[in-house]
RNA sequence: GGUCCGGUAGCUCAGUUGGAUAGAGCAUCAGCCUUCUAAGCUGAGGGUCAUUGGUUCGAAUCCAAUCCGGAUCACCA
């Protein structure tokens, strides 16, 4: 039980013991960190009591506090200030929160509760390269499953890859006019960018047909319709629906070479899947169910055969679930594929991280599910997230607009490099381990920046302007980290220790104040992990670790830890920077970034 | 037009679910390295929390209306 919980139901019964004949409502205690412009740690608001018990402000506070101080050797002191009781938490608390956790390492993960999660991330289209948009839902699904499990949540780490459809056909026809046999061994070039680089291709080509015929006096939206390579890309799609063997043939290759791509992404982002999907064979799947809805009653056929479902009681409208003829559209296949994660392993949760543009298709297949009475539509929850946005407006691959995931985790290392040289900072490194840290520092930085903030808001990001590396980053994490780390090699002593390490502690002079914050943050980082999964938001761990940084930069800016007053403070300031180093690994590891023990 | 999301310092963002004088980072300015890593620390300036009204002891937070920006509402995916 975290100290802000129970301080809440200590000062509960407190009351109902001093007020027997009021009831006080449950829950209705509310404790938050005192400002740091008064004295004592946590405050209880008085207000919410005042009527319900008759009682002046001063009078309650002072009764309260008195007794808890009293009762309770939780609490030392307490002051009352214009409604606010504010109480000071015992030194014998914190120390003996640091003795018991000093050598755990997986402070903050909670027992397992067998509930079964699946993550669906990153799901990208086959026909280009991964941009900077994607990088956003990648790092957000993977800081989402690993705060799930660290939480106690089972999860499955889905990849649902649009391996089919017009879009893999148009890289193909550009390919299969322009590529003279061009393959990623041929050129060099990386399987997805070379696949993504025909998709260019074809659009360019795509767009100067458009104009040829419209100069020959056609309409410009029969002229879309019209244009050979488009028209060469649809009869690929048709053929390939239809089993041909050389396209399918064409088609497979292609793909590998994008899965070869995207594998050497995935490997440099530290991202894991436990489950791909693959389109081409979902792509078929929910007919079934649309006829079970059909059987229910809740859907209904139109003369001409398509299936539609009448959604407008919820607001929203008429939704084609079949066409006329008989085929899917795009949401029967998510009907099937939601079912089919569902029986995988009895989900008790289906989570799709997938960008804002498809909030009302997310709702809509949620809804359709539960009126057909799926039982996998409770679970469904749809993790939305603004997209990434260039000061131009938004990326466009079909234009060239993109900023290129591989690039940006180039450019990143190479700014890390340059600002650790400008630094000098490359003393008693071998040239291995600088590269790594080169690594570790620019894409900590990346990571960071895309999940501290809100994911459902969107962001601008602006290529001119590069990642910084100071301030509220990832690299002031990693720094504070090596900080603590040459420390403890100095001091000959390891992040792992031993449960008997410092049991015999005990204190006889009281905490300073950034002594007793820091230990007071640690305390929270369990409770931090709990919002953070319950919101399915990395964003709050990033503001934590940060601020947990922070304090104790300044901490360690007013404590020498090596050459403290005494034996005493040495060994409370150790159990400090140890429980410290262990709580930003902890967390920045469930983020995906990893800090350096020098840098 | 319907639905949904957003609007907080010059910029990028927090704001513990309704609590004290609204906080960080960047940028600007002023200090701090003979002492465990200055990628750091301390301080200053910078605010009509989009606007207006309401709810109450108390509102950036809840409600209503308005303004601005975005997404979406296909027999596309």
């Amino acid at each position: 039980m975290t100290l802000s919980s129970k301080i809440k139901s200590i000062a509960e019964s407190a009351l109902t013991h001093l007020f027997p004949n009021a009831a006080i409502p449950i829950g209705s205690v509310q404790v938050s960190q005192t400002k740091p412009e008064f004295k004592g740690d946590y405050t209880i608001v008085l207000f919410p009591f005042l009527k319900l018990l008759r009682q002046k402000p001063d009078v309650l506070g002072n009764a309260l506090g008195e007794y808890l101080v009293k009762k309770n050797n939780l609490f030392n002191a307490y002051e009352v200030v214009s409604g606010f009781l504010n109480l000071t938490v015992s030194d014998d608390f914190f120390v003996g929160f640091l003795k018991k956790e000093v050598s755990n390492q997986q402070f903050g993960a909670q027992a397992n509760t067998h509930q079964k999660v699946m993550v669906e991330y990153s799901s990208p289209n086959t026909n280009k390269p991964l941009h900077f948009g994607h990088l956003r839902n990648i790092f957000l699904g993977f800081a989402v499953s690993e705060i799930l499990k660290t939480t106690g949540k089972e999860v499955v780490k889905a990849n649902l890859i649009n391996d089919r459809g017009i879009h893999i056909c148009k890289s193909m026809i550009a390919w299969m006019r322009y590529g003279n046999c061009s393959t990623p061994e041929t050129t060099g070039i990386k399987g997805d960018h070379l696949v993504g680089d025909y998709y260019v291709k074809f659009n360019d080509v795509y767009k100067s047909e458009i104009k040829e015929l419209v100069a020959q006096g056609m309409e410009e939206v029969q002229a879309e319709r019209e244009a050979p390579i488009m028209k060469e890309a649809q009869d690929l799609l048709r053929k390939w629906e239809a089993g041909d063997k050389e396209v399918k043939k064409l088609w497979q290759t292609m793909n590998d070479w994008v899965y070869a791509g995207f594998d050497v992404s995935y490997r440099r982002l530290g991202v894991d899947f436990d489950k791909m999907y693959y389109e081409s064979n979902t792509y078929l799947l929910g007919k079934e169910i649309v006829a079970d809805g059909l059987k229910k009653g809740v859907l209904y056929q139109k003369e001409d055969g398509s299936v539609w479902i009448d959604l407008t009681e919820d607001g929203l409208d008429h939704k084609l679930l079949l066409r006329g003829d008989g085929t899917s559209v795009y949401i029967t296949q998510d009907l099937g594929t939601a079912k089919l994660k569902y029986n995988y392993c009895n989900l008790d949760q289906s989570i799709y991280v997938i960008a804002d543009e498809q909030n009302y298709h997310m709702q809509v297949l949620k809804l359709i599910l539960s009126k057909i009475g799926e039982p996998c539509a409770d679970g469904i929850f749809h993790l939305s997230y603004g997209m990434v946005e260039l000061p131009t407006g938004r990326m466009k691959s079909r234009e060239g607009t993109v900023v290129d995931a591989d690039d940006m985790m180039d450019e990143m290392i190479a700014l890390a490099k340059e600002q650790t040289e400008a630094a000098g900072k490359t003393d008693g490194f071998t040239q291995e381990e600088l590269t790594r840290l080169y690594e570790t520092i620019g894409m900590g930085a990346l990571k960071f920046y895309l999940l501290r903030v809100d994911p459902k808001k969107k962001m601008i990001f602006n290529p001119q302007e590069s990642i910084d590396l100071h301030g509220f980053t990832a690299t002031f994490i990693q720094y504070a980290h090596a900080r603590i780390c040459s420390i403890l090699r100095k001091e000959n002593l390891s992040l792992k220790l031993e449960m008997t390490a410092f049991s015999n502690f005990n204190i006889s002079e009281p905490l300073s104040s950034s002594e007793k914050k820091l230990a007071q943050m640690l305390e929270q980082y369990p409770s931090v992990l709990q919002t953070a999964a319950e919101e399915y938001n990395p964003g709050t761990l990033c503001n934590y670790v940060f601020q947990l940084a922070q304090q104790f930069n300044s901490f360690y800016d007013v404590h020498s830890i090596s050459k403290a007053e005494n034996e005493e403070k040495k060994q409370l300031r150790l159990m400090l920077i140890i429980i410290t180093a262990s709580v930003l690994c902890h967390g920045m590891n469930l983020l995906g970034i990893s800090l350096p023990e020098k840098m």
